[in-house]
DNA sequence: CATAAAATATACCGATTGGTATATTTTGTA
DNA sequence: TACAAAATATACCAATCGGTATATTTTATG
């Protein structure tokens, strides 16, 4: 059974997640937080020892949020390809489906952590391979069923593919324009269709 | 003739540069700034008035440099398709290029300023705007000159082009791997060769 | 060389920072 | 309901924040 503590801290990281994410590390303040949960500032400290701690808990929050999400939406399929096209059909809507979480976590701590937070970093990483792994395993299985050319390397096209989406999600926040996830990911079915399917 | 002012607002631009665009605006204090320059607030503050304008002008100088950089390296060919592969060229190295500036600008400053410094934010998205019109010229004068093919949409070419480019470097960055840009490099020459060359 | 002006340095401002020791309240249990 | 323990609130810390008024130094010009 969840304690109340545990409830309390549940509750403080869905809260904060979206804080950190859209401010970054530094310009989110330990008083930003106060103000977000309506705690005090002996409670947040009573549930996490530090500030990195709460930042490293809202990124594992928020990015568990995205990865549940990529796994139901494949399941609307069974066929490995037909998965890999719920992918780019996951990132197609991933603008509306981000700004909830207050940004893309990935790039937004990516690009936060990078030189200043190396244990947010190593956090980014780990999602980052987790996400590609999943894709890779989805292309050999798909070998395996015949329904991906046994030619292809499987890690170059996840690189490639998780590549071209967060850019296109750079472009989408920072030109705040949506067609660039859009066509972004009709050039990434293209590819599915063109160098993966037999 | 430059005054003493104006070498002097030179120094504290090119040396601060690198450190807004290491560490973001918020991470960036101005005693960091006075460490870093030798100087004092009070000349920090005699020069420029206020820390927003000292990132702004930071932020101006750096995509100057970048933007050089590209003209440069494009200006080793008369050839508008030519020019294009020096694009990919010139971001080859842009791994070593940019981490003198601090890293990608671009990527930086465009997700540190998201929703926290619309000022910011609206010369990331003018710099891009610049990038891309250039390639869309390129494109156009080649198909003039019989170089690329006249049914080649410029516009979307050129944000396809700057999304994956764009990716690349959050990859290189965020994983501490330069073969993303290298691949990514090899796709947009595969690109141009296929999409564009006649 | 004198002098006014421009540039820089010094010393300070109130506000806010992350963090903590302690007091108070809330909780589960006997 | 009594009570220990857990959770939260309060009040505070030194350090640092961005910014400024003023004193000092450096510069250009007569």
């Amino acid at each position: 059974m969840l304690s109340k503590a545990d409830h309390t801290k549940d509750f403080i990281i869905k809260t904060i997640a979206p804080i950190f994410n859209r401010n970054g590390y530094a310009a989110t303040s330990m008083s930003d937080l106060v103000k977000a949960t309506g705690l005090t500032k002996g409670a947040l400290y009573g549930n996490f020892k530090s500030k990195e701690e709460l930042a490293i808990a809202a990124f594992t929050y928020s990015i568990k949020s995205v990865l549940r999400q990529i796994t139901d939406h494949q399941n609307l399929s069974d066929s490995p390809i037909q998965k890999l096209f719920l992918v780019s059909d996951f990132y197609r809507n991933y603008y509306d489906f981000s700004k909830e979480l207050g940004g893309c976590p990935v790039l937004n701590i990516g690009v936060d952590a990078n030189n200043k937070h190396p244990k947010l970093l190593c956090e980014v990483q780990r999602s980052i391979d987790k996400i590609q792994s999943n894709v890779v395993k989805l292309i050999e299985l798909g070998k395996s069923r015949h329904e991906i050319k046994p030619t292809v390397n499987a890690a170059v096209f996840a690189k490639k593919l998780y590549t071209i989406i967060q850019g296109a999600i750079f472009m989408t926040y920072t030109m705040e324009d949506t067609s660039y996830l859009k066509s972004t990911m009709d050039q990434v079915d293209q590819w599915i269709h063109q160098e993966l399917k037999i």
